[in-house]
DNA sequence: CGTTTTTGACCGGCGC
DNA sequence: GCGCCGGTCAAAAACG
């Protein structure tokens, strides 16, 4: 809303099964050219931090480090019909900037904002809004540093980027969110 | 008018 | 078993 990078989607959302184990999505890391928007570019500090969501969050407030990988997104997948066990690979991400909506040309459809602990910002939970993408994100603003902003992924699109920011005005009104100073 | 956001309720897991 | 916690759903409002 406050940038030029507003979601406006005009796909439908078959929003029905909360979790229908998509497990090929998550495979194809790099199947087509995921590193298109965000992956692509680097932020200042970006070192590689074995944590879990959960424990992100705790120490976030206190280290600057931007990178994580958790091998597993939740102790959800305990309990299964018949799919196998699962492991989403998920990816946070910590930008400098004053907005929360980091757009890197997928369409993102909000479902949810909660309340963190020992944040005074809320979270925000996103998904993309392309069928049978299931893919997820969330977005997160540290209290200590309010210009930091940490966006965690969850899970690969499996299609190509829909939104046209092939302009230099875009690309560079992007630019300037990661640029450090 | 279609789509997204908003917001409280709801749900499953975990700790006590 | 109960309550907390993090995540999700879903109905209605808001938006272009």
């Amino acid at each position: 809303m406050l940038f030029p990078f507003s979601s406006t989607g005009s796909s439908n959302n078959p929003v029905s099964s909360s979790m229908t184990n998509t497990s090929h999505v998550f495979n194809n890391f790099q199947a087509d050219g995921s590193s298109h928007g965000f992956l692509g570019l680097k932020t200042e500090t970006q070192q590689p931090v074995p944590r879990t969501s959960s424990e992100i969050n705790k120490d976030l407030s206190s280290q600057s480090a931007s990178f994580a990988i958790g091998p597993e997104t939740e102790p959800r997948a305990a309990k299964n019909k018949g799919e196998k066990k699962i492991r989403k690979p998920k990816y946070a991400f910590q930008t400098r900037s004053q907005v929360d909506i980091l757009d890197d040309g997928y369409r993102w459809r909000k479902y949810g904002q909660k309340a963190v602990k020992n944040n005074k910002f809320p979270r925000s939970y996103y998904r993309c809004t392309y069928q049978g993408c299931n893919v997820k994100k969330q977005v997160q603003r540290l209290t200590k540093d309010e210009g930091v902003v940490v966006t965690t992924y969850e899970g690969m699109h499996s299609h190509p980027i829909e939104k046209p920011n092939d302009n230099f005005e875009h690309i560079l009104s992007q630019m300037q969110i990661y640029t450090p100073f």
